[in-house]
DNA sequence: GGAGGCTGTCGAAGCGCTTCGACAGCCTAT
DNA sequence: ATAGGCTGTCGAAGCGCTTCGACAGCCTCC
């Protein structure tokens, strides 16, 4: 293992300068710079991480916390972890990867330690157990999703409540009074996952000022769960000409089942998705929906805590604006007889 | 931030003896344990990861190297990495998640800064450029996959190899004669990625020795794509009654393909999947599968890792015997019209 | 009753890096 | 010509931990 020592020997100038050279805090000659430099690609010197945290109480590390279950908008969380992972690369960092198992336990361990210099929380619950933790250590942190309260906090997410009006309005517009939404699974909504309810209240406010009738119902993905909350639904508003689909594993077996019963999409019934562009591209009809900027959220979140890290930008709500693409399955609703 | 020095002072000892109450290395008695271990408790002391790290050579942080496409099989990587993330933690490591981005450069950083104790690669390639830097670095890893040339190298996965002859074996126990590969997309073939050819052999050599026909078409995920490919399919071999699919983004557009064109399933075609368990269990009809033990890799993974670093066994090539669990997909052939 | 062996604790020497203060040498302004 | 200010480099002091050798005290065994 090649130390500094031996890089600052072999160009023939101490410790200091070679760390100097590689920190960019002093101002080096040129001429001095180029040998350091020229000794370090030969001897293929990387600095020692530990060393490096050691003497500076920085690790370079953004520790990004994830949702243990695995049963929900997995693909998602995959695209933001990803983008965490490569934006933190940009800018120096590494990504320590923390599953929610050890819930707030994790946030004593990485402030305790200074593992990583700051953390990322994603799936964060209305009332969150780590929120009292993470104020009281003032550990840098940003969280992706939305507490019930955010004072002292920095958030990024997607602003669901427009995104839940936006839905209804697109619907409203094309003439559907009757909407149903088929939500995340129950245990998303009694766990106070932000981001189901607040999509719900945009759902329900706007459909109240349009004077929409919205029924709501949650459901576990997959094909049977679908097929009985479907039946409900049809079985207590017979008239359901629009859907919403929160749940993405949810949006497929609903149109196969919509087809089964001889609902065309979008002369019967139009169907608009929550939900990655990718799944409403791929699917069997292509959907309109409004995206989950996924990356956006991943690579703003990563942004803003490398801000705190440089003392830079304090504590913010960052709400993304929804934006809604009209694709294949969602048209006007059809006529009614009379 | 609290220190050892602190913990010692507190507890009336050295720090060498809370340092040894810490890691068990020598033995000390009940009464100092206790005392010590109670001022860790009182202070809430926790180490400092860096001077651990630059004290002991040891990070106590396995990289996991993950591929940096989002479009292929994510449930799949999602759940290894979750089961690395917790099996390592168990273990006592925390878990540095790094992206293909880097490529083989993120090799070198590791094993040169010293940043992880060794590296989990996932989505190996039968001749990975990562491979001859492992080699040389010598650098602890565990390969999730199997590349062309394993010498000196430990490998976990399903034996893919199997998997794909234990497709053909059910499928020609119920008397399908033509049988259909939906395989993964193009991309991933061209990469030589060894899951997807390793499978094809399996399907083929047992296809031969049963006298199957068999039929490979790559496909990308998503409607249209397995629209085009069924297609294309159906018209080079009519016949064909079985399918095996690979692609797990795939399945469901199959099934509704194969339901649209009035050809049922199981009684008309009979459908073998190689999915993650979840994704057979929900689809439209549950499917005949081979489960992708994702969970089980991750884990093993980690713990041939770690024998690694106590030195206990070497390198090994580990692969998971595939199971094949028969659900509402498949049945006997239909009897050939004269 | 002294040799020898344990057990439990301590002190000190680093691990490889960052960073602070010092200062040599040179340039500019008086 | 001299004071003062820059620039570029160096030496040394840690950062908080692990680990090695030393050793005090005690027990056991002939």
């Amino acid at each position: 293992m090649v130390t500094l020592a031996e890089v600052a020997q072999h160009a023939g100038v101490s410790a200091s300068t070679v760390s100097y050279v590689l920190s960019g805090k002093r101002s080096i000659s040129a001429g001095t710079r180029q040998r350091v430099e020229r000794s370090i690609r030969e001897l293929g010197y990387h600095p020692n991480a530990g060393a490096r945290a050691l003497a500076s109480s920085r690790s370079n590390i953004i520790a990004l916390m994830i949702p243990l279950r695995t049963d929900m908008y997995v693909p998602v969380m995959m695209e933001i972890a990803i983008a965490v992972a490569t934006t933190a690369r940009t800018h120096g960092y590494d990504v320590l990867l923390l599953t929610g198992e050890e819930g707030p336990d994790a946030v004593r361990r990485v402030a305790g330690s200074g593992l990583a210099d700051g953390m990322i929380l994603m799936d964060v619950e209305l009332d969150d157990e780590r929120l009292p933790l993470l104020r009281q250590t003032d550990q840098p942190a940003v969280l992706i999703g939305l507490p019930a309260d955010t004072t002292g906090l920095t958030c990024v997410d997607l602003d669901f409540k427009a995104t839940g009006a936006l839905c209804v309005e697109h619907l409203a517009q094309r003439g559907h009074r009757d909407v149903a939404v088929i939500g995340e699974a129950p245990a998303v909504y009694e766990r106070h996952t932000g981001f189901a309810e607040r999509t719900l209240d945009g759902l329900r406010t706007r459909a109240r000022e349009l004077g929409l009738r919205l029924l709501h119902r949650p459901c576990e993905g997959g094909y049977d769960a679908m097929a009985v909350t479907l039946a409900r639904i049809l079985d207590e508003r017979p008239g359901t000409t629009g859907f919403v689909v929160q749940n993405e594993s949810a949006v497929e077996p609903l149109l196969a089942l919509l087809r089964q019963q001889g609902r065309a999409v979008p002369e019967d019934v139009s169907v608009v998705a929550v939900c990655p562009e990718q799944v409403a591209v791929q699917a069997s009809v292509r959907l309109t929906s409004v995206a989950i900027p996924a990356q956006e959220m991943g690579r703003r979140a990563v942004e803003q805590l490398v801000d705190k890290f440089d003392g830079r930008g304090g504590d913010e709500v960052v709400l993304l604006a929804p934006e809604l693409t009209v694709r294949a399955s969602s048209g006007p609703a059809p006529v009614r007889e009379p």
